[in-house]
DNA sequence: CGGATCGTTGATCAACTTCAACGGTCGTGG
DNA sequence: CCACGACCGTTGAAGTTGATCAACGATCCG
């Protein structure tokens, strides 16, 4: 379970056996089914998470009940409710399995020893923060510029594994149209081909 | 000049006269005109600024010639193209200054020396890495499922200074609407008191 | 087999955009 | 110092896009 944390770490810098140690002393391991929660809105916020295997969302639910999936995080993803990182936060949003997932729990006080203790981890973590903040920017130039269509194709080009793993619904729901609207835009792009 | 600075930086931990000399060796100060340009389009990616004084925005253009703001940057924030950090890099969006502006330039060599030898820079650094992170996930969940009275209203509670030094058509663009409807959208509240 | 969930399709509706025109203000050049 | 043009905010009317509501067939799973 720990291998694609291993590997996942050492693509920006080598493991010592002893920085392994560290990682099975700090992370947790879990498995979760397809549809149980890793964390529920006002939940007390204790963990991030490292997806082994499978595939979570984290999402929202709006005042009219309706659901906005805010992240998709398939293999070697990692997901969290960034918007409260502090301790002792509540959550402000939902996180659950899409699929049977496995995955490997990190809490505030395991993150900061692995800051202290593993050099690979630091450097993941930075590089990691830096590709997540252009990615958001470029997620809100979108949604500021683009339609539905163009939102949709540039999603499956950009992310053409999600697309194809995740229920249509969900893709909408995170592309911030109808479920109806995306079936019909779907329609017109297969035309086009 | 660097007042601004060393006061911005002395606020998560002290400065040693030492690294007021590498603060001084790092960033180059630069006064901006209302109007001028920081960075446009294309331009070979050389720097980020933090804003002492005044008032910047960056944006890009859609291809049908409309301006989307990405940030605006008054005094004590810092502004950068953050799509492209990478040295070498071509600018995605363009940066000017709304006021007058004093403004300090750091390139990439800067900001890793600075991270090496003023502690203070690393940890205003990570610091306000996740403030962003956490701003701009707030930012995308708006866009998701705030109308445009919800975003105009969240956004004056949220940033009031702003809102009273940027023209209306700017803001417009920010949230991401036609300023037709923001002027509109102000009508309404205001009979609303 | 039966219920639930999902994607699709059609019709209607609301929100927002676009286009056009107008008045006010500001800054500049005559 | 005034006059003109540029820019900005406002208002009205028409047009579009996408949301909503409703119904239907398909698939999956118990």
């Amino acid at each position: 379970m720990f291998g694609a944390l291993y590997e996942y770490l050492e693509k920006t810098h080598p493991l010592s056996t002893v920085d392994k140690e560290v990682i099975h002393d700090v992370f947790i391991p879990k498995k979760l089914l397809k549809g149980e929660f890793l964390l529920r809105e006002g939940d007390l916020l204790k963990y991030g998470a490292f997806v082994c295997k499978g595939f979570l969302r984290s999402y929202v639910i709006d005042n009219k009940g309706k659901e906005h999936i805010i992240q998709f995080a398939p293999e070697n993803w990692w997901i969290s409710d960034k918007g409260a990182t502090a301790e002792g936060a509540k959550a402000s949003c939902f996180i659950d399995a899409i699929e049977d997932s496995d995955i490997l729990l990190i809490d505030q006080a395991g993150h900061f020893k692995m800051l202290e203790k593993v050099p690979a981890y630091g450097r993941s973590f930075q590089a990691g923060m830096q590709k997540r903040s252009a990615a958001k920017d470029k997620r809100i130039v979108h949604s500021l510029v683009a339609d539905a269509e163009e939102r949709y194709n540039d999603f499956i080009q950009t992310y053409p594994s999600i697309a194809q793993r995740v229920p249509q619904h969900m893709l909408a729901s995170y592309l911030g149209i109808a479920p109806e609207t995306l079936s019909r835009v779907r329609r017109k792009s297969m035309r086009k081909k």
